[in-house]
DNA sequence: CATTAGCACTCTCGCTTCGCGAGTGCTAAT
DNA sequence: ATTAGCACTCGCGAAGCGAGAGTGCTAATG
């Protein structure tokens, strides 16, 4: 019964989805013949519309007022039938500039890129902080505060840095801190977790026992390390939601009870924005895939979601120093748009990673992103 | 014709506070004495609560339907009639324990602090970091991270952390960067920005013209100090939208278009919460004043904030190290709670930042808080 | 056989009406 | 000053209704 998806249903499909995402109404077969002037009339577009319906694209909320598509609708969309743009070098300038203004403060960065991602897709962002696949100390810095505080700067390879405060006893001169944060150093160099909790049961270096101020500060190390991995994963930026509450979805124009279920989706998604929680499962999900990670409506577990599409690109230097990063919204989601900004930014900070992280002489912007690749 | 404010008028409007801070919803003459067991008849409550309106305490929304506070009701109600609770020593004991988790990591307070206010207080939270009234230089350390990059981490009094990653010439030793960054470090030892920017200009250390090296760090220094005199103001920190959220307020049970206008507002609350626009205006005010701030509904020139009540409290370190916490929800809230949580919250980080910056040999957790002061 | 014109049918939306019930304001009695 | 009693006011939800939009179907057409 529900014939073949002939190329016109596509191209139906397709126009459907791009006055839906645009109107935000369920879209009429005749709006559709008199905006795009189709060749055909309005009874045969119906027809295509009820075979791309049983095809499981599009539905039909109520019997009057015109389709929408399904989750399945889109996501044919995204495969098949929607044109992979890049944004427009102009904006691809704008957004590096605002980059470029911040260059070198290093934990502005994600921040930074939710605020654009967000402005940019007009929808909610999410980034988590790149997290070092493998934590790797790198130095240790102690700066007195006064006689019996001091505060231990820990510095790991990629640029993170966890700060700390610690007491100290009044004897100790600078020189003393910066021996012992030196002997520190040196011991703890380039070791990883585990490699660190090795050395701090040993506690001895180059044959000669550590002082006790000096395991101490062996021992704050470790516990930092321990700490950053457990929260590290934790940790999810996110900003826009001003921006997804200026969707239509959340205006109370149309649809009466519409409103009240508005509110209670925008607690959800809320709630799912704070914790993490049905994001977090997605996440490893896009650190193993390599390109942009698209997860539209019910396709997420998530009952929650259900409304919600999430795009989400993994940012960072392979193997060494990767988050991810992404847009939230509405199904109804203008999916080209959002696919290539979220690419953008993933490879600029990429990019940004990549020259902190290597032998980069002096921070290089990126060529304008063309790639066609999803 | 308002007669006097009696003793007995003053109890109903704390009553009908009370209750409607419970119920969210009006109150009714007979529902006050039937739940309180009043010794009068509901006649009299009612001739009494016309009174209060007379006076401007209580509103009426429609003819039908009981009373609710004005703001100028609530605001006596907080000068007058409340009683100045503290939290308990229970509550107070988890607060700490929170912090505790967290000591040494001082740039989670803010965060950790905005979070246990809207917890404890259900409602949203803000915070601004603290922020040093006159910033002064303590230290540079530079770290090569590879042989073209280095990062710089500047620190300043109070505990305040920059990092920013600098690009560097291939040939430098580690040697070479501790020796600059040690000659910098001495020659703006303790300065302030202007003092900072006549050393800059003048470029010599002991007599010794600085090579173009340290001139390029000593001017990084000078912007990184502007740049956080100017940015510092800007940021501020909130939490607990979600907790304000589900505040009967936003629910759309009671009243079909209350729901359409809760999206609005909840649009407009979050807008100034992301600014800090009308909240600005609010801070100096409370770094001014010592006690705890409560600003009402209206009383808030910004129009957008006609619902909401903000509860602000300055902590820190006076003269030093100064920030603005509190909490802000709609005027229906539970006052002394929030102004207890606030009060005891500011104080708790006033003590911790305190440890930081005095010389106090281990941070020590503050009595259980009982003052009466508001 | 695909396409199309025509038309009946369905369903939402916005409007009005209406009764109910809660709660007040007033008046007269104590 | 307090209170009982009662009429009056309104908001609220249910129900009814007309209009309009858009479809589904059928029969005609090339």
């Amino acid at each position: 019964m529900s014939g073949p998806l002939t190329e016109r249903r596509q191209m139906i499909l397709k126009l459907v989805i791009q006055e839906f995402v645009d109107t935000a109404t369920p879209v009429a077969s005749e709006t559709l013949v008199r905006k795009y002037r189709l060749p055909v009339s309005s009874a045969t577009v119906r027809n295509d519309m009820a075979a791309l319906e049983e095809l499981g694209f599009l539905t039909h909320p109520h019997t009057s007022g015109g389709r929408i598509p399904t989750d399945a609708g889109y996501r044919f969309f995204v495969e098949n039938l929607m044109e992979r743009t890049s944004l427009s070098p102009a904006e691809q300038r704008m957004i590096r500039h605002q980059f470029y203004q911040v260059r070198g403060e290093l934990d502005q960065w994600v921040q930074l890129a939710c605020a654009v991602l967000a402005r940019t897709a007009h929808n909610a962002s999410v980034a988590t902080a790149p997290r070092a696949e493998q934590l790797r100390f790198k130095s240790l810095e102690l700066i007195a505060i006064h006689e019996t505080m001091a505060l231990a700067v820990m510095v790991f390879h990629g640029g993170i840095i966890k700060q700390q405060t610690l007491p100290i006893e009044p004897g100790r001169t600078p020189d003393d801190l910066r021996r012992a944060a030196g002997v520190v150093s040196d011991l703890l160099a380039d070791a990883t977790l585990t490699r660190a909790e090795e050395l701090a049961a040993v506690a001895t270096f180059n044959g000669v026992p550590l002082s006790e101020f000096e395991r101490t500060l062996v021992d704050m190390v470790v516990r930092a390390m321990i700490a950053f991995e457990e929260q590290a994963q934790e940790q999810i930026y996110s900003d826009g939601l001003l921006e997804m509450l200026s969707q239509p979805e959340f205006m109370p124009a149309s649809g009466r009870d519409d409103a009240e279920r508005a509110i209670e989706r925008l607690r959800r998604t809320l709630e799912i924005l704070k914790s993490g929680r049905g994001l977090g499962p997605l996440i490893p999900q896009a650190l193993a895939s390599g390109g942009v990670q698209v997860i539209i409506g019910g396709e997420h577990g998530e009952d929650a979601m259900r409304d919600y599409s999430v795009i989400l690109a993994r940012y960072g230097v392979e193997g060494a120093l990767v988050g991810v990063l992404g847009v939230i919204g509405p199904t109804r989601m203008a999916y080209p748009r959002s696919i290539s900004t979220v690419r953008y930014i993933a490879s600029l900070m990429s990019n940004l990673l990549a020259d902190l992280y290597y032998a980069n002489p002096r921070p290089s912007e990126p060529d304008v992103d063309t790639s066609a690749t999803l």
